[in-house]
RNA sequence: GGCCCCGUAGUACAAUGGAUAGUAUAAGAGUUUCCGAAGCUCCAGAUCCAGGUUCGAUUCCUGGCGAGGCCA
């Protein structure tokens, strides 16, 4: 029971003595108080003035007393200033839970629940190389998937690849054109990169040929139209629908050289999936239900024999599910997809990790779904970030300022090994642990930076500020815990099972108090980002923490405490603080040295 | 045109309707005989505008202004 919920029911149990009324906890609020005044948590108590015909002020000192008087071992004291009762918790309860937790590794965790959750993320097209903006998907897709299963769920990472389609076979009629049959092999490239340097060729070449036919007199949009290589595009999508063996070979052959580029950076970046979904496979799903809905009256068909959907009772327009030819449209086959998922995997809750330009895709694909009776239409979440923009504006893959993934974290990985080796404390690192030290440090710095902020909101990156190993960082937190590992291999903790250990009895000076405070909510913030989706919650916590922890190094010694009772105290707050770090930071996918 | 999101120090981000609006950076001043100075301490600086609801509004409502996104 977290000390919140304590202080909550504590509060009803002696304000019921009070007064003799029921209370419950959504009538007063508890916080934490404000380090400028005196007290560990206050309750507000504004709200519970009216039902009560007191003072504030008066209700304070009645309301504290009380407290105290029902449970003298667990408050210690209180003070009322205006309306806000502060509360001050025993040593006694926060000595023994630093005691009984200390050397706890999944403090804060909660027990499996078995709801069943999916979180899909990724979500790549196979046309070109990841970039900035998939990472921030896939750091907030992973993390919100640790995250899940820290509150006791059961979650299957899956992506959605976009094998098929338009941009694949612009990058397919460019390869025939200029490439000359090179490969990723025989020019040393990673294959989603080299797939990507042709998805570029074909737009130039593309535009050449557009410039070309208005210079002869067509219009903007006949030269858009006619433009052979774009003509030849369109026909390469058709032959791939009916099944040409030429185009399907070498569409495979071009897809699997993407594969493994993503696999590289996914393997580098930590993502992983535990299923697997191709657009190729799913772009037919989806057909059944129009005919269902056609016979139901859900759905309408037009003159021309399209197929749409009425959403104009919730706001939203008509929604075309299937073109006159025939064929689906994207949310046809999301529909399908969706209800392949619920039944293959009997899920509670499906997340899709998508940015926001898709609200309303998302949106209008719930409705439907609805509106056709599936039963798991409530059990949709979009889960949607906003877009990361660069300080010189947005990224447009058209005016090439989109920030390459790859390119970005060899840059992060450089200037953590710039870093490292200006401040030369790891000399006695090999080779290998070197290298790896250098892309925890490099590849920390962005997951934290990509993560700290809260995940709706569109941020902006700033390559200079990313980069800074300072403050709000994930090396600052990663150095906290590097540093408390290094005083542990020195003091040892041998010497916990050594030395009395109970200091259960000790006084505590303010900034223990507050660390054993702040380690205790960990579970609470563990539930908030569960029950938010939202990883920045843990990331500024474990930035607290750290700061914290790091004012309480300089000011108190734990090698040269003043007595056993003390140092043992310190070396239990610094095992269970470094704990939750590699904790928390776990969540976020970014691991904790042991030095650096 | 319609719908949605967002406006907080120079900059980037916080703040379930609660106390004097936090944090980081950048600027300034300190701090290594002592557990790791990628640290710590001090110092300054902000809620777009106008109304409304409330004991109390950065937060909720209305209207402006500004910036994004989506649907045709």
């Amino acid at each position: 029971m977290s000390f919140i919920s304590i202080i909550q029911s504590a509060a009803i149990n002696s304000l019921a003595n009070l007064s003799g009324q029921t209370f419950s906890e959504n009538d007063f609020q508890v916080n934490e108080t404000k380090p400028e005044f005196e007290g560990d948590y206050t309750i507000v108590l504004f709200a519970l003035v009216k039902t009560l015909k007191k003072s504030p002020e008066a209700l304070g000192k009645e309301l504290g007393e009380q407290i105290i008087k029902d449970d003298p071992h667990f408050f210690a004291a209180f003070n009322v200033l205006k309306g806000f009762l502060n509360l001050t918790i025993a040593n006694k309860p926060l000595t023994s839970l630093l005691k009984g937790n200390y050397s706890d590794e999944n403090f804060g965790k909660k027990a499996a629940n078995h709801q069943k959750v999916m979180v899909e993320y990724s979500s790549p097209n196979t046309n070109k190389p990841l970039h900035l903006g998939h990472l921030r998907n896939n750091f907030l897709g992973w993390s919100v998937a640790e995250i899940l299963k820290a509150n006791g769920n059961d979650v299957v990472k899956t992506s959605i690849v976009n094998d098929r389609g338009i941009h694949i076979c612009k990058s397919m009629i460019a390869w025939q054109m200029f490439s000359g049959g090179k490969t990723p092999a025989s020019e040393n490239e990673k294959g989603d990169h080299f797939v990507g340097d042709y998805y570029v060729k074909f737009n130039d070449e593309y535009k050449k040929e557009v410039a070309e036919l208005i210079h002869s007199g067509k219009t903007k949009e006949e030269a858009e139209k006619e433009a052979p290589v774009m003509k030849k595009t369109q026909q390469m999508l058709l032959d791939w629908e009916q099944g040409n063996p030429d185009v399907r070979e070498l569409w495979k052959t071009m897809n699997r050289w993407v594969y493994k580029g993503f696999d590289e950076t996914y393997q580098r970046i930590g993502s992983d999936f535990d299923k697997t979904f191709y657009e190729s496979n799913t772009y037919l799903l989806g057909k059944d239900f129009v005919k269902e809905g056609l016979a139901k009256n859900i759905l309408f068909k037009k003159e021309d024999g399209s197929v749409w959907i009425d959403l104009s009772d919730k706001n939203l327009d008509e929604k075309l599910v299937l073109r006159s030819d025939g064929t689906s449209v994207y949310i046809t086959q999301d529909i399908g997809l969706a209800k392949e998922k619920f039944e293959e995997y009997h899920l509670d809750k499906s997340i899709y990790v998508i940015g926001d330009e898709q609200l309303h895709h998302m949106k209008v694909l719930k409705e439907i779904i609805r509106k056709l009776g599936m039963p798991f239409a409530d059990k949709i979440f979009h889960l949607s970030y906003g877009m990361v923009e660069l300080t010189t504006g947005k990224m447009k893959s058209r005016e090439g300022t989109v920030v390459d993934a790859d390119d970005l974290i060899d840059e992060m990985v450089a200037t953590a090994e710039q870093h490292t080796k200006e401040l030369g404390k790891v000399n006695d690192f090999s080779e290998e642990e070197l290298k790896e030290l250098y892309e925890t440090l490099g590849l920390g710095a962005m997951k934290f930076y990509l993560l700290r902020v809260d995940p709706k909101k569109r941020m902006i990156f700033n390559p200079e500020e990313s980069i800074d190993f300072h403050g709000f960082t994930g090396p600052f937190v990663q150095y906290t815990y590097a540093r408390i590992q290094s005083i542990l291999r020195k003091v040892g903790e041998e010497k916990l099972s050594v030395v009395s250990d109970d200091f259960s009895g000790s006084s505590l000076l303010p900034l223990e108090r507050q660390l054993i405070i702040m380690l205790e909510k960990y579970g609470s913030i563990i539930s908030d980002a569960g029950n938010e989706m939202n990883p920045s919650a843990i990331a500024n916590y474990v930035f607290n923490l750290a700061k914290l922890y790091n004012s309480f190094y300089t000011e108190h010694s734990v090698a040269n405490a003043e007595s056993d009772e003390k140092k043992q105290l310190r070396l239990s707050l610094s095992v269970m603080t470094s704990n939750i770090i590699k904790s928390g930071l776990q969540l976020l996918g970014i691991n904790a040295p042991q030095k650096m």
